[in-house]
DNA sequence: AGGTGAAATGTTATAAAGTAACAATTCACC
DNA sequence: GGTGAATTGTTACTTTATAACATTTCACCT
């Protein structure tokens, strides 16, 4: 079954896997599309990415912006918010709307808006994209008559790691 | 099929529909409610539940005090989302993260956290309980290992009315 | 009925999250 | 190098939410 039929899944973030390769692998996916696509992935665009990307703990646009300051950037909130706009655009990020924070995409490019994990005692955040959650939703939506633009599943609890 | 084996699937709320009867009823379901935890429903809290059900568009915590202030009632912030945590505990209403806002509870007493379908036309909202999906998204994080505590979904789109 | 303590509400002040408006700068393109 | 649009800087402000403490109300007891 090739990657692409197979509905993806994600998996939580385990305490001991190599974020290293999470980074760099995010970093290089948003530079890949950006360039695919003519949108400006600038320096400071880039940066926010990789804050975002320190770990899988959701972030808020202030926190982001305590680090761009602690690096002695002149940065202040619509800094971080528009940096954040085109982040979102490029579906590079998701906002969990629950915690008033961001979270990198971990599939960037791909379709869907996935289903977010959020572990109330570690803090971490995990990206499923689970196509039968996405069915039901859109089959439950469709049975009145709505018609779906966007939507957002967050799921609160305990990681495996944390039980 | 009695209504407790059938999954429940609401409705969004039609045009013409009888709006008292919302209103009436929801303030029947929460007194009832309230008297059999010996929870207190006291006046402010069932004003806040009377403005909260005006209609079906989720009310802003400010939208609500702007309401209670014009009535001469003594009201600041702390006021109304008090009285919000109240009804929250309750069941008698839920709140859509993604609006920073607030909507009658269509079926307190039940089980279940809902699903919302929110129209970006006429602002209405709608909650469903549709059981696939809440079977989904159980399944779903239940391969990950997670437990679940809460959840969230928050459809946006347009309504049957507005299409 | 009056006393008592906990719950609820009033009040003031402040924190946290997000945006509007305009100036200065940078960058792709010519 | 010149030009205009996109990006970023900067200041000020709005919206959303909470902390802390004073006052009032209410169920319960005697």
């Amino acid at each position: 079954m090739s990657d692409d039929t197979r509905p993806w899944e994600g998996i939580f973030p385990h305490r001991d896997h190599d974020h290293l390769r999470c980074v760099t692998d995010a970093m290089a996916d948003a530079a890949r599309l950006c360039r695919a696509r003519g949108a400006r992935l600038t320096t400071l665009r880039t940066r926010v990415l990789e804050i975002v990307w320190q770990n899988h703990k959701p972030m808020g646009a202030y926190d982001i912006l305590a680090v761009l300051a602690a690096e002695g950037r002149s940065a202040a909130p619509p800094t971080v918010y528009r940096a954040l706009e085109f982040l979102l655009e490029q579906g590079l990020v998701h906002r969990l709307s629950s915690l008033n924070a961001v979270v990198g995409c971990s599939r960037p490019g791909h379709a869907g808006c996935g289903q977010f994990l959020i572990c109330r005692s570690c803090g971490n955040a995990a990206e499923l994209n689970d196509s039968a959650v996405e069915r039901a939703i859109t089959r439950s939506a469709a049975s009145q008559g709505f018609a779906v633009q966007a939507h957002s599943v967050e799921i609160s609890g305990v990681c495996p790691d944390c039980r």
